[in-house]
DNA sequence: TCTGGGGTCCTAGGACCC
DNA sequence: TCTGGGGTCCTAGGACCC
């Protein structure tokens, strides 16, 4: 149906995807593991598998997987913990390659996969196939990591071909870790995929589509706009309708400064005690100040979250000019969880920082109430003064730093205070020394 | 086989403003 | 006094991704 009018490719988009990634860098550090079946992930009763060598897959273990099933069905497997800042270190290796790459624009998913628009630079489908066919090595080479790569005129088509890649184990997949599908070759390509195979649509959505008959791609095609809305809302079900009709046509976008951070905890079995709840909200909210005033970042907003064990979240914000340090975020955090309802049983607790901001375009900060700052105002405006209003989360972050991390947090927290030394082990498991 | 930790985006209702 | 429509912000809840 499409005529080309000249020779440049409409081939743009690229999908590089790392094999197994975490566990093939614990090989890749480890060479004795080579060939063995490898799981990486935490260990206790609620930890889940997050990545697995293809070994391990072909004793059925997965990712996501609950590591006690995936040692069941694997017992012979080699387990081991998450690295995950070595994990980033070689994740920023693999960007930096694809970004020397002749791309027009890089969009990073995770450590382990990117988007590569190649704009125009996409001169033929040969080139591209080339280009593709260069990445793959280059990775192999460079980082001694293997990689499937999917290429294709949309985005969505792309990470699907890549998908495919990977379904072949690398054994059989040999030389062959790339997929091209060309424009023309994409209404075949999607028409016969399950629904619940395409990105974006999650378990829920694939069953409200099963509830209505739909289990193809094609199988969308005929349906009306306003039934799928009606289903899936409006973006969802317009997007959704797009795809069907081979007209989505998502743009690769560069990585954005990151909107919220978050810690979180899973307790090894769910807890009723509220004091105690309190107290492990008050860690992380000093965790989640503390690398604010790290990263010198401010933040609008803040929120804490109960999942009971129904999987179900219940969460209360507040938002405020500006929260930067442990203290700020600290007291915040507490006032929400007081507002938060009463639950049997708690199986997790989340803080999270929301409205990113670099802590120099801010010019409030919350200061002493006791005349180091003028007092006049508190939380005064900070510019403009002769001497700058001291904040709390300064001198807290100073008196953490000499004194270590646990020299001043809220009452709270402390041992005998309720919290009964579950902070301690919150502590523990953040990775923060406990000195 | 009962499901981690860290993120992004969407929806829906209400407040508030024009 | 009653009516409209639109835009934006905030909050709570969810779906999805790696």
């Amino acid at each position: 149906m499409s005529h080309r009018v000249d020779a440049r490719s409409q081939l743009r988009i690229l999908h590089v995807d790392l094999d197994a990634f975490f566990a093939a860098v614990e090989v890749l550090d480890e060479p004795a593991l080579a060939g063995r079946p490898v799981v990486v992930g935490g260990s206790g009763p609620r930890a889940v598998v997050a990545s697995c060598s293809y070994e391990a897959r072909r004793f059925g273990v997965r990712s996501a997987m609950p590591m006690l099933e995936a040692l069941r069905r694997c017992p012979e497997a080699v387990h081991r913990p998450l690295r995950m800042a070595r994990y980033r270190e070689i994740g920023r290796a693999f960007l930096d390659l694809l970004q020397a790459a002749a791309a027009d624009v890089v969009e990073p998913v995770g450590l382990d996969e990117a988007y590569l628009d190649l704009g125009g630079n996409a001169r033929s489908d040969r080139a591209v196939a080339a280009l593709a066919q260069g990445l793959r090595r280059q990775v192999a080479t460079e980082l001694g990591l293997s990689a499937a790569v999917g290429v294709a005129a949309h985005k969505h088509v792309a990470k699907l071909a890549s998908r495919a890649v990977k379904r072949l184990p690398p054994v059989v997949r040999g030389e062959r870790g790339i997929l091209v599908v060309p424009p023309e070759a994409e209404a075949d390509f999607l028409g016969p995929l399950p629904l619940a195979a395409v990105p974006g649509v999650g378990p829920v959505t694939a069953a409200r589509l099963a509830g209505i008959g739909l289990h193809q791609v094609a199988d969308l095609r005929t349906v009306p706009r306003t039934v799928l809305r009606r289903r899936l809302g409006q973006a969802a079900g317009d997007r959704l309708l797009a795809l069907a009709q081979g007209q989505l046509d998502e743009p690769v976008r560069a990585s954005r400064p990151r909107r919220s951070i978050s810690k979180i905890v899973t307790f090894p079995s769910d807890v009723e005690d509220r004091e105690r709840l309190r107290g492990v909200v008050a860690v992380l909210a000093q965790a989640l100040g503390d690398q604010l005033a790290d990263e010198g970042l401010l933040a609008r907003s803040v929120s804490v979250g109960l999942r009971d064990p129904a999987h179900r979240d219940h969460h209360r914000t507040s938002s405020s000019d500006a929260v930067g340090g442990a203290w700020s975020v600290g007291r915040q955090a507490l006032a929400l969880f007081d507002r938060l309802p009463g639950l049997p049983a708690v199986r997790a607790v989340e803080v999270s920082v929301q409205g990113l901001r670099p802590r120099n375009e801010v010019v409030q900060s919350p200061t002493l109430p006791f005349g180091c700052g003028d007092g006049s105002t508190p939380g005064g405006v900070a510019v403009g003064r002769r001497r700058p209003p001291v904040s709390l989360d300064a001198v807290a972050s100073k008196l953490r730093t000499r004194f270590g991390p646990r020299a001043l947090q809220p009452a709270s927290t402390l041992p005998g205070a309720g919290a009964r030394g579950l902070a301690g082990g919150v502590v523990g498991s953040l990775g923060l020394r406990e000195d």
